[in-house]
DNA sequence: CATGAATGAGTTTTCATTCAT
DNA sequence: TATGAATGAAAACTCATTCAT
């Protein structure tokens, strides 16, 4: 007598649309991407796309959401703020790397969607703020003068913009990546380090 | 004899038509773009663009491999490489930054859009092979043992990476552009010099 | 002894889904009207309409006879035929009337609405002959020289369709229904009589 | 050597597509026409339609005005108003029989959507105003005593809903035509005249 | 050569109907 | 018996490409 387990019905559903819409829209981009196509990864009939999802657009926007909040919990939950900034900064470095080796099509959806014309407003807004505590972080490091007093907009870029480079060199094959992440941290720990 | 200036239409079809392309591809991406949208743009019928590419595909090609060649010729050619490390990173930088500025929607076109499927062959050996003299540049110096001893490629795709993160940041008018370009560089000096 | 409040679910069903398909095709007509929508309004789930009707089909032609048998019961049953041949213009006019107020999307559904596909013979059948009693008290009234000799069908098709406009021209908000019908009853009984 | 009748092209598709329109909407209504049925009915491919209309629904605005406006210049144009009441209604009758005739399914498109939620403000509008002259003259001729003081509005329905009812009984082919129309137009202008 | 009207294959979306529970 | 989630066939609409002029 199994009472609850059962079934996983509805949200087992829309979570493989989402998850087959996830890796479709990180290879081939929304337009790219025939909504039968999602269908048929997500072992779905094309209608049944409609019951959980207004539309195609709903699809990318839940998913840009969810997704940047899962890469902001990843990266913010339980992070040790009152230890050392460069061990913190170890630590940012090593989550955004684990987040990228478990989630690879998630960054890649991520990179990928920036501020298109079928993001709605409240993806939008995400786009701004879910990083936000990582700048408090930055600017109250560089009033302890231990980051260069560049306007931290400009440092998070710097490194998050590394980070997808290399993340992408290593997709290319041209880099094995737990190496080159190593290496890369310090580099970049040098780059923002006063 | 023949008429000179009532002439060179053609090629300056071809041009409207890449420069059409270009802009859009770059907002809009590939398969948001459709064809009579750039014939629109480009002051040209429909069925012109027929008469200069074989298909859509043929047209971003071409704009790939062209601009993939301009932007190497605008980093490498005449550059002193006889200069010290240092001045030839700042020229670099310069020159991208330039490049940047000067060509704005070329390097959203190569670099804030994936091409995968409808890259031919030769676009992705361009792809690989475009900045290839700049690897040679980089490990020369770390053999002089003024940059880091880390794998050529992770400290190509580092800049090259935050270079890309800081335009898109100051794209979305977080940071302005000259200020953070030259901090930018600073702080990318430190992170890959010795 | 069988709990009779206890059932009767059946029937009061069926009854639910043909009042919802009803006001709907009234309303939309029968192809702008969705399965799904006659469900919702009926309180049904959507696979039980299929329990009492074979189909969408099957729902319109119920209704459709049903109705039509409605109206024809609303407008003979207990006539007196006996009564002088104004004295029955004028009942028939009030039912008339009285049917209208008080079914008024029946109205709509059977005569503001064509109905070609989708009816069955057995439709067709009754949308012919379920007045012909009419048309025998008019061509006795025609024998006895009280009403015109025209065809009988012309005179029914000018009372109905006059009647007809009438209701329409009420329901557009152009004339009151009240004062509109007794003014229009005495226009088409000059129209009729001899 | 022909120079301007040659071609009649773009406006002699639009039309065709209009015509097709006209013809099945009357026949199955709106909802009950697929797109590519009238594509298909005009001769045209599937996608040349949207070349001339924006949506479907343009289509019935754009017919519905059309018609509404060709009814109403049948009826009034050169309409002889001096003539006495009971000649401008032969007139009238006569007209409106040889537009129902000349252009069949007109009349059924017309009668068909009223109303619906797909016509537009500006369709609407005409639905309202197109026929309003005939009300000045019906108002005229009840001052001069000759008509019923009957509201206008009343009359005009009474006269176009009889006037619909026996085209339809004749269409269902239950009357001969031209001998209803002339018995009917007696009748009416019993009906109407004081 | 240049064009843009024409098109049908392909896209997103809806809906009548079924079926497992 | 009643349900409503699931579906694929079909609807409205778009677009890369062709071709007559």
């Amino acid at each position: 007598m199994r009472p609850a387990a059962a079934r996983i019905p509805q949200e087992d559903k829309r979570e493989c649309i989402l998850a087959a819409a996830l890796e479709l829209f990180a290879e081939r981009g929304f337009h790219g991407t025939p909504v039968p196509l999602i269908a048929e990864r997500a072992k779905v009939g094309a209608g049944t796309l409609y019951r959980y999802f207004a539309s195609k657009e709903a699809i990318v926007n839940e998913l840009y959401r969810q997704k940047k909040r899962e890469l902001a919990a990843a990266l913010l939950d339980g992070l040790p703020l009152g230890a050392p900034t460069r061990q913190l900064f170890h630590e940012l470095w090593l989550r955004l790397g684990r987040f990228a080796a478990e989630h690879a099509s998630v960054l890649a959806f991520l990179e990928l969607h920036h501020h298109d014309d079928y993001l709605d407003e409240e993806s939008r807004r995400l786009e701004r703020e879910a990083l936000m505590p990582l700048q408090l972080f930055v600017e109250d490091a560089q009033q302890k003068q231990i980051l260069k007093a560049v306007q931290a907009e400009v440092l998070m870029a710097l490194v998050w913009g590394a980070f997808v480079g290399v993340m992408r060199a290593s997709k290319m094959g041209l880099v094995p990546l737990e190496a080159a992440m190593a290496a890369a941290e310090a580099c970049m720990w040098e780059a923002i380090r006063r």
